[in-house]
Formats: C-alpha cells, sequence, structure tokens
DNA sequence: AATAGATAGTTACGATTGTAACTAATATGT
DNA sequence: ACATATTAGTTACAATCGTAACTATCTATT
C-alpha cells in the first residue's frame, strides 16, 4: 500500500529552480538598488556587454532563456537609458543589431566588478570543488540547452 | 584599456538560471496540461507529499525557496480542489498546519510518476556522472540555504 | 511575379507576481 | 500587567509576465 518512493531532495528540478532563485535573489539585491535595473535588463546587458560584439534580440534571447518578449521589453529600457542603441540590418530589414553604447559598456564594467566580487563570495560559501562540481553538471545542461535549441523552435524557450 | 576580463559564461547565477528555466519549463508543460496545475502549486503539493507530514505555510515557504504569497495563493488552490486541508494549531492560532487530502495524495503519487520518468530522462540526456556533480554542488548551495535561514529573516526569501 | 509560409520583433490583454500594508496572535521587556 | 515588537498568514495594488495576435519583412513554391 505504501507509495512508491520519491525523494523530492532528488528532484532536480525543484533542486535547480531553489537554488537559482536563492543565488539570484542576492545578486539582485545589489544591481537594483545600485542602478534600477531589473533582472532581464542586467541580464541583457551582460549578454551584450559578454559577448564583446553586437547581437539580435533572438540570439540574446536563445543564450540568456529569456522570452522573446522579456527580450524585446529589457532592449527597450535599456535603449531608454542611453546604455544601449539599435542598428537596422542592411540586408534583411527585420533583424536589429543590438550594442551597447559607451555608457552601456562603462556600467557593464562597474556590474562586472559586483558580480565578479559575488562570485568570489559564493566560491567561499561553496568551497572551491563543489563549485567545480556545480560547473561541470550545469555545463551538462547547456550543452542539452544548445542541442534543444537546434532542433526545436527557440521561440518556445 | 581593455576592461578586466568577465566571463558571463562562468557566472554561477546567470549559468543557474538559465539551467532552472530550460529544466523546469518542460516539466512544468506535464503538470499543466494534465492538471491545470501551476508552478507554485505544484512545488507546494511536492513539499507537502514528500515531506510526509503536515507542514506549515512559511516552512514550505523556506524549504522551496518561494516568496510567502506565492505559498499563500498556492495553498488556497490546492485546498479549492480539496487536495488540501488547513488544521489550526491548538497552541498558536497564528500557525495552520498543512496537510494532502487523500485526493491530494493521490494525486501527488501520480505526479511523483511523471516527476520520476522525467529525472529518468534528463539522466539520460545529462550522463549520470554530470548528474552526480550537479547533486554535489546543489548539496552545497542547499547547505548554504539552511545556513542562511538559521540567521537571516527567512521571510525575505 | 504572385502567393503562401516563415521569421524578427512589438504590443494588447489577461494572468501572475512582489511590495507594502494589513489582521490577528504571540513573545518580550519593563 | 501593559506596552512594544515579532511572527503567521492574507490581501490591495501596482508592476511584471506570457499568450496570442499583430506588423513588417523575407523565403520558398509555383
Amino acid at each position: 500500500m505504501a507509495l512508491p518512493e520519491f525523494e523530492l531532495e532528488s528532484f532536480l528540478p525543484y533542486r535547480l529552480n531553489r537554488a537559482a532563485e536563492f543565488i539570484a535573489l542576492r545578486f539582485a539585491a545589489q544591481y537594483k538598488a545600485r542602478y534600477q535595473l531589473t533582472r532581464p535588463e542586467w541580464r541583457t546587458l551582460a549578454a551584450l556587454g559578454s559577448s564583446g560584439r553586437s547581437m539580435t534580440a533572438t540570439e540574446i534571447g536563445v543564450h540568456s532563456s529569456m522570452h522573446k518578449t522579456k527580450v524585446s521589453r529589457a532592449v527597450f529600457g535599456l535603449e531608454q537609458r542611453r546604455w544601449l542603441k539599435r542598428e537596422e540590418d542592411g540586408r534583411d530589414r527585420r533583424l536589429e543589431h543590438l550594442a551597447l553604447t559607451p555608457a552601456g559598456l562603462s556600467a557593464y564594467g562597474e556590474l562586472t566588478e559586483l558580480a565578479r566580487a559575488y562570485q568570489a563570495e559564493l566560491s567561499t560559501t561553496l568551497g572551491a570543488d563543489n563549485m567545480k562540481a556545480l560547473s561541470k553538471g550545469l555545463r551538462a545542461v547547456e550543452r542539452a540547452i544548445v542541442r534543444s535549441a537546434g532542433y526545436a523552435r527557440p521561440s518556445k524557450i
């Protein structure tokens, strides 16, 4: 009569969600307080800044697993701050190439300082080899994401 | 003049968020289609079902890293389906002990079947030892969550 | 060249969310 | 014992989000 065992504590989606929420919140508090940035705005800024090149909105969405309307609004927000500018593609006028302005780049630089500090703090808290293990596991998930983006419709991510 | 390096690809909050979002979405599609459950409702049901005992709303929130208003609404939703009942604490009348009804338990049983299947699929996709690594890393984060809940205000999580 | 289908991105709108304020109860300090 | 602070949980409200529909453009088929 006993139910077959199920340990929520070992169920990956639940654990990942919980961990992500916990880890993200503390960092979000910093850039929110300092720059009034929303999470999608920070993620968009980070995607652009880290890539070191211009990207389309769709690319940003795939890269960060954000819904396209989220990206669209984040881009609009960053544009209003003049941290980002759009440039129309010459050949395909549906595409917009998004790039950080000097002001955007400088904000990105300051934010990466915070990020670096937070990452260092995490490394101390979690321990170096737990970080390594986490990183290895995440890399496997990332490969799965890339693979599935290849087959399936990216807009559904 | 070059900015100090920052690799978004190695920044834990970003990576965790992306992975969690990706992994959770596929599973959410299943319980949404099958039971019209929301994510907070599933997480609440799972926390209760898996613990095998009654819990308070606050305990559920800490356990699942969900905001207390999210928990409050999820509890209300599950109560309306008659999957959960509340019982007042005799000594402290602010507390409500939440427990699954037989119907709730049976739904939980069916959902854990889906969960188990999904976990198995993930294990195949990611590979057993990547799962192990991920699990080890998550366990470290979980310890950090527990520690911080001890000191800091849990309502802020 | 014309039509149908696909894709990039935006937006209207209903649903979901978090903040802050609230109620009700308990705990604490004097 | 009384005032004050704290805690559990709910709710009003404004902000945010995702679905679906939309515009504009491009690609493929005939």
